[in-house]
DNA sequence: GGCTTATGTTGAACGTGTTCAAACTGAACG
DNA sequence: CGTTCAGTTTGAACACGTTCAACATAAGCC
């Protein structure tokens, strides 16, 4: 949570920290407006008014500033949610609202998703999206699926594997709105609304005592093969 | 399957077609002792005893040695699938075989799969695995498992969806054994067993007259999504 | 004030993916 | 044989991410 929020409170910041807020602002600002390829550190360093190597002081690496980015990306989305949250507790409404987040957090920066996709490939990088430096921010969404579902229509049992699940799938829709080239990623949203009036209706099935033993079965599953957060 | 094949029958390659193979040869040998990134373009150039330029002359880019080395990948998965699909007709026994036909098949090549994968978040390339130029590669893929379930036992409305599905988790298993750090990468193995263990037995489920509505559903937004194959 | 140490800052230099104008090769044609 | 021309090959040049040794500034301490 530290690393996530410090970049967006910011109250009594030193010279080091409004340097890097610099940086990070000429950064996004011209990640916005010529993508982030055609963005080169040489660049953003003259935007921030420094040199080259003082840029890279406070960012090791050009996907730095996309995690940078995207940490407050999920500090805002966090707080967007809870509010939501605090609005109803059908579960629908409260997945459909986290989704939604997302895209509407990062509404103008699609490429600079995909920049952060990227490094997903990469087990070496230390700032890849699955890399241990990066376990606050992945738990952070995690976490917000399992406040979605911690209301009383879900039975406790489910919670855990379902946050897991719907943050695959998050995972997943990112991608598509990645790609998705219509207009305002309307198709995204037409997606996730999809998704989500698919997926609840099949909820109560799986607080079957039938399907139990299954669902046991893959919490099993997916802890053997250390995906379950918290003991990577 | 021209495109796939093509590179790997090679009978009566003119001069082009054997540079080619000299370039995507070298190319491979050098990951493979050094690493993708460790690997110049120009180290490639050198081995296949010839100058920069006509590499970029045969592969337009270092990712596309990758995908070129992929479609070997998929040629020879195919070929081994087939080959498991003849010895048996349990569906079980059939998936299993293509999940870990993958992983056999490029055993070696943990850190090229990864370099591939890296391409999955770029819209803007034409090699990455999404876009429209690999289509091939991609629907092999994916007739791969629709052949899989191609037996008495599964009915036709659940091969096209069902398919699908299995492919999307053979991209995430894909992830896993780029990450999967265990010796002979036993866990993405072990993974797959589970995995199939766990998913089959639900399969009965899935033809109950009760679950005929959300499979219907699912399929539907799918191909509203266009993420069904053949109409991209 | 001087001295030391931590913290910032600089820009030149390096390596590498990629581009490109120019040159080469050999087959087809008259 | 000379010409043409598509296919192939060359390596210099470019752009950009990244590194690093050197320098500057500020903070603490005596």
């Amino acid at each position: 949570m530290t690393a996530v929020s410090r970049s967006v409170v910011s109250s009594k910041a030193n010279k080091g920290e409004r340097t890097r807020e610099r940086i990070l602002e000429a950064a996004l600002a011209l990640f916005r407006e010529k993508g982030f390829d055609k963005t080169t550190m040489r660049d953003i360093a003259k935007a921030a008014g420094m040199s080259l190597g003082a840029a890279y002081y406070y960012f090791g690496s050009k996907e730095a500033l996309v995690l940078a980015y995207y940490e407050q990306v999920v500090a805002i989305r966090t707080e967007r949610a809870h509010r939501a949250f605090d609005k109803t507790s059908d579960v629908s409404e409260r997945i459909r609202a986290v989704y939604k987040l997302h895209f509407d957090v990062a509404r103008r920066d699609r490429k600079l998703l995909g920049a952060l996709v990227r490094s997903v490939a990469d087990p070496d990088s230390d700032v890849s999206v699955f890399s241990a430096a990066t376990r606050e921010v992945r738990n952070a969404n995690i976490q917000l699926f399992r406040e979605a579902l911690a209301v009383d229509a879900i039975p406790e049992s489910l919670r855990d594997l379902g946050s897991l699940g719907l943050w695959t799938l998050d995972l997943g829709l990112m991608l598509y709105f990645i790609w998705d080239q219509s207009p305002r990623q309307r198709k995204t949203r037409q997606l996730v609304d999809d998704a989500v009036d698919t997926l609840m209706p099949m909820l109560p099935f799986l607080s079957l005592s039938m399907a139990e033993p299954m669902v046991a079965r893959v919490a099993k599953l997916l802890l053997d093969a250390g995906l379950v957060p918290d003991d990577d």
